[in-house]
DNA sequence: GGCCAGGTTCGCT
DNA sequence: AGCGAACATGGC
């Protein structure tokens, strides 16, 4: 087992805690993604070998950095690499807010948000994968029921790493949900509907039918057009992959019906805001709208609003 | 027990 | 185009 440990620097204002904390990495049954005592954890694969990354930060007087610590039977240069850039993605350390924030500086809606979730970047899923089937079983339940269903799968479907006392999860592959079956998922807690779905998308792409990586490559129409052809995915799905999966900075689930409760209460004399609507009056902070969208459901989640 | 929750599809007007 | 039902589950 050898252990490397590199150091990063971030856009000054990141927070690690904060960034964590909207992924629900500190939940308990998050399974894959472990944050505990400022430290975050998760298995990376590279050429079918595990690599277990952990990032944390240290605020000293000066600097503020990210230590992050590889550990691997062994460890090639690309290896190395490849793990940083996964594990620099996936907390959001190589975002740059600096536009976000200056816009939001004049705007009395979310000058307060950016006050009080400062340094929040947006977690990315390790995969587009891991996002679409996230987004896609969590649609219409509640998050905390969709963390169970989450977990099921990633416990029941996904491989495991043990290193010494600890146990870490991965997602499932493609291959093996598709393996798993809609039977055997609906019998595990998913609407039959739910896992057709799924099952039918990791065919798609562990067949090679579709591409999900390549959507990063594409401009976003292309990207929501690819994602809402296929079945069980509509426009909040496609958005909320852009926000969380493809990197994109101006994202917009219009069609979420918590979005369009807090905008309605703010921007509508408290009627909630139609889908159209929000989708309308969201084009003010163009091109920044994932960043929007990620710090009001930060606000909704610890009961700022 | 009933209603809702960070939606989507399908089948009607 | 627009509307309503169905979908499985956990929590209040």
């Amino acid at each position: 087992m050898t252990k490397t440990v590199h150091v990063f620097r971030p856009f000054d204002s990141y927070n690690l805690h904060r960034t964590c904390d909207f992924g629900s990495f500190s939940r308990a049954n998050y399974s894959t993604d472990i944050y505990c005592e400022g430290t975050y954890k998760r298995v990376v694969q590279y050429e079918s070998r595990s690599n277990l990354v952990s990032a944390s930060q240290s605020q000293s007087t000066d600097h503020n950095h990210i230590e992050i610590t590889i550990e691997c039977k062994e460890s090639t240069k690309s290896s190395i690499e490849h793990c940083l850039t996964q594990i620099s993605r996936i907390i959001g350390a190589d975002q740059d807010p600096s536009g976000f924030y200056s816009m939001a500086e004049s705007d009395n809606f979310l000058n307060p948000l950016v006050n009080k979730f400062h340094g929040l970047h947006i977690p990315q899923t390790a995969s587009v994968f891991e996002g679409l089937i996230s987004a896609i079983l969590g649609q219409q339940i509640s998050t905390h029921v969709a963390r169970i269903l989450r977990s099921l799968i990633v416990e029941r479907y996904g491989s495991i790493l043990s290193i010494g006392n600890e146990t870490y999860h991965s997602f499932p592959t493609p291959q093996s949900l598709e393996l798993a079956g809609i039977e055997e998922l609906h019998a595990n807690k998913f609407s039959r509907r739910k896992a057709e779905y799924l099952c039918e998308i990791s065919a798609l792409e562990s067949k090679g039918f579709i591409d999900l990586e390549n959507l990063r490559n594409l401009p976003t129409e292309d990207a929501v057009d690819m994602l809402t052809s296929l079945r069980g995915v509509g426009q909040w799905t496609a958005h909320w992959l852009l926000i969380r999966s493809l990197g994109y900075e101006d994202g917009f689930p219009s069609g979420d019906l918590a979005l369009q409760k807090i905008m309605g209460e703010y921007f509508n004399d408290g009627e909630i805001m139609s889908e159209r609507a929000a989708m309308e009056y969201s084009k003010k902070w163009r091109p920044y709208r994932s960043w929007v969208t990620t710090y009001i459901f930060a606000g909704v989640r610890s009961g700022f609003f």
